[in-house]
DNA sequence: TATAAGATTTACT
DNA sequence: GTAAATCTTATAT
């Protein structure tokens, strides 16, 4: 069933970034499911981490977005060309997120294939700029509610058992200083679609 | 105004 | 292993 706005407006952005491990992020197109296990997450936590572009309460036009409530799609493009799909958490005015590193593919993976030819499955979605090409996320997305009916999570009753999620420091802050060293990225142990092998 | 660097991926040496 | 592609934002002229 789709996650609901409660599971997204708790406070503890770390938690919620590992409950999401298991979960199906779905982007329905052309009458069909289009959708894929999530593998890998990091956590952005506020104005505190100097990982977060939202870091000492900075607010432009593109992290606006991070200060709405709970469950929107944050959509970002990094280094010029590539799209981040962010799940924003915690109450309306406090910036945090959670990004979705890799996707394992699960339903319409024909979709995913047209957009990405690729012949190795794992390399359809196994990192942020692959799996928002896979499922066809750009810009567009930004700000979309994940309670509504053009993009969400949900819970097909996928079990992750806590020695099931692995943790450690998060990918391409560098600039962060010994923010860049804390544990935040979460994955799923063992799984052959995480970003880095 | 100009420049540097980034929550990355891919192709080529 | 290194480099290129190229939009957004921050900081320096």
């Amino acid at each position: 069933m789709k996650l609901g706005r409660d599971f997204y407006t708790r406070a503890d952005t770390l938690l919620v970034a590992r409950e999401l491990l298991g979960k199906l992020l779905v982007v329905p197109q052309g009458g069909a499911r289009v959708a894929g296990r999530v593998a890998e997450t990091e956590a952005y936590v506020g104005t505190e981490d100097r990982a977060s572009h939202a870091f000492g309460g900075r607010r432009t036009a593109r992290t606006e977005t991070m200060y709405a409530r709970g469950g929107v799609a944050y959509v970002y493009l990094v280094y010029g060309m590539h799209h981040q799909f962010n799940v924003v958490t915690g109450p309306e005015g406090s910036p945090q997120a959670v990004l979705v590193r890799a996707l394992e593919p699960a339903e319409g993976v024909v979709y995913m294939r047209r957009r990405r030819p690729v012949r190795d499955e794992r390399a359809l979605a196994s990192g942020p700029g692959k799996l928002c090409q896979a499922l066809g996320i750009d810009r567009s997305f930004n700000g979309e509610d994940l309670t509504g009916p053009r993009v969400w999570l949900e819970d097909d009753g996928f079990a992750v058992a806590p020695s099931e999620v692995a943790s450690g420091p998060r990918v391409g802050v560098a600039y962060a200083g010994e923010h860049a060293l804390l544990p935040w990225r979460f994955w799923l142990r063992g799984s052959a679609f995480v970003s880095r092998k």
